[in-house]
RNA sequence: CGGAGCGUAGCGCAGUCUGGUAGCGCAUCUGGUUUGGGACCAGAGGGUCGGAGGUUCGAAUCCUCUCGCUCCGACCA
């Protein structure tokens, strides 16, 4: 992408309203755009890393064997007149009347809509196990949004739902969500700390949230050192072997947050392992068992030939949230240091003479070459001065920065730099390419 | 929903107490000089001061109502 021909809108200052940091520097990059509180527009920048996000964890869900499917945001109330939560879910549900008067809502969650699927089609245990997920715009009426996309009213989340005859295939299919997020958050450039999760009614074991450590998150939270250590179980994982071990060399280590915190358990750990922090919730996975399945009788023929409430669990993950994520976990003074799995460009070209005869017919070398290679480059082809072209650079936060002046091209070189580690290096064209397209 | 603030040019702000021609910085446009880390000079455009009503000779400023946004708390991907 050329500069002069993409929509950039960056700004030395952030607007007063935002509080923390993810926030300004997506408002100062030009990522998105507030309507109201809560509802923000999804500029091209901000737009790029959402579908990157997006992409990645759809890339994950689908090694875990989970189905991507699209319900609507818009939904009949009468799903969840069914369910019991048309009148228990309160305030939070956006209540909407249609020209016929007929009452509808914008979906906070999905579960209705999805077993109402299930329960259509699905009639026999042989049809299972199935894991049903999409990517779609919620709207939850909060009380107070905050943060930007971190608290937003309109949110994008990948929601998945597991659909088992029994109880152990149920945990099976948990096991395999808690495991593709390990390895989803890691490939986001961030840890996803798995911690014990209030399971309201339903009770058991079976929630976990996925916490991210930043100084602004919303949750105190507690763990042991150890599960920042372990590595995620890796994209070669058997989603199909037994994964018991897999969750249970986390789930061993204490990590809970606030409402779930024991103080004298955390207490017993080596003070040199207690990590007392705020963190980020960025997913939120339970099993619930027939909790809709029984209301709305979603019922499949086991190999007895008995008809059974289907087991059920589901998975999200906040998508638009994790772009604020990221950036609170990954920035410095001068802007964003976004990883380079999804970052919105994979590199920047910048132009320091534009006009000047060699300067001009290097850069559009590298630009070929990088867009040949699947880079993605953003290259700076403006008139401006050297000092605001790097520091809108900086901000922006690209992996990569290549740098095109007349000083280098006297030795025929160029300056090549990374952005997280802040090394420059001197190289000659090819090699810069080489090492551009190498990381 | 309780508490606290804020709405003046795209962004950051001053002006409001004490009523009297709507300002500053950045950004934008024009011309020129510049050019290796957010340049300089000269000029220009851009505002129903969130909205409605009221008081007054006169309202950004005072009064009433209203809409919106932010922060703290209780709730949540």
């Amino acid at each position: 992408m050329r500069l002069s021909n993409f929509f950039l809108p960056v700004s030395k200052e952030a607007p007063a309203d935002a509080a923390i940091v993810s926030h300004k520097l997506m408002l100062r990059t030009g990522m998105i755009r507030q309507n109201g509180a809560g509802i923000y527009s999804w500029l091209p920048l901000g737009f790029r890393v959402l579908k990157k996000i997006e992409q990645i964890v759809r890339e994950e869900m689908n090694r875990a064997g989970a189905i991507e499917m699209l319900m609507p945001t818009l939904q009949q109330a009468d799903l969840w007149r069914e369910s019991g939560r048309y009148d228990a879910y309160g305030k939070e549900m956006l209540r909407i009347k249609d020209r016929h008067d007929r009452e509808m809502l914008y979906g906070p969650t999905n579960e209705e809509l999805i077993t109402d699927v299930f329960r259509t089609y699905v009639k026999s245990y042989r049809q299972l196990p199935l894991n049903l997920y999409h990517q779609q715009w919620k709207f939850r009426d909060e009380v107070r949004p905050r943060f930007g996309v971190m608290r937003g009213r309109e949110f994008l989340m990948k929601d998945a739902y597991s659909f088992d005859l029994t109880e152990e295939d149920a945990r099976k299919a948990y096991r395999r969500m808690f495991c593709a997020y390990l390895n989803a958050f890691e490939r986001l450039g961030l840890v996803g700390i798995p911690m014990r999760a209030d399971t309201g009614p339903i009770g058991g074991d079976l929630s976990h949230e996925f916490i991210i450590l930043a100084d602004t998150g919303e949750s105190a939270v507690f763990c042991d050192k150890a599960l920042l250590e372990l590595p995620a179980p890796g994209q070669d994982l058997d989603f199909g072997a037994d994964l018991t071990e897999e969750v249970e060399k986390r789930t061993r280590f204490y990590a809970a947050t606030e409402e779930m915190h024991d103080a004298d358990a955390f207490a017993a750990l080596p003070v040199e392992r207690q990590i007392a922090a705020r963190g980020i919730e960025v997913g939120h996975i339970f099993y619930f068992g027939t909790k809709y399945s029984a209301a709305m009788n979603a019922v499949v023929q086991g190999p007895d030939g008995q008809m059974v409430p289907v087991q059920m669990g589901s998975y999200g993950i906040g998508i638009s949230r994790l772009v604020g994520a990221v950036i609170e976990a990954s920035h410095d003074d001068h802007g964003i240091i976004w990883p380079a799995s999804i970052a919105p460009f994979g590199v920047g070209i910048v132009n320091m003479r534009v006009g000047d005869p060699s300067c001009d017919a290097v850069s559009e070398r590298l630009y070929v070459a990088l867009e040949t290679a699947g880079r993605e480059p953003l290259y700076d082809d403006t008139d401006e001065r050297a000092g605001a072209k790097f520091a809108r650079m900086d901000l922006i936060g690209l992996p990569w920065q290549l740098v095109v002046g007349p000083k280098g091209l006297e030795k025929g070189t160029i300056e090549v730099k990374h952005r997280r580690s802040g090394e420059k290096i001197e190289l000659a064209i090819e090699d810069a390419v080489r090492k551009v397209t190498a990381g």
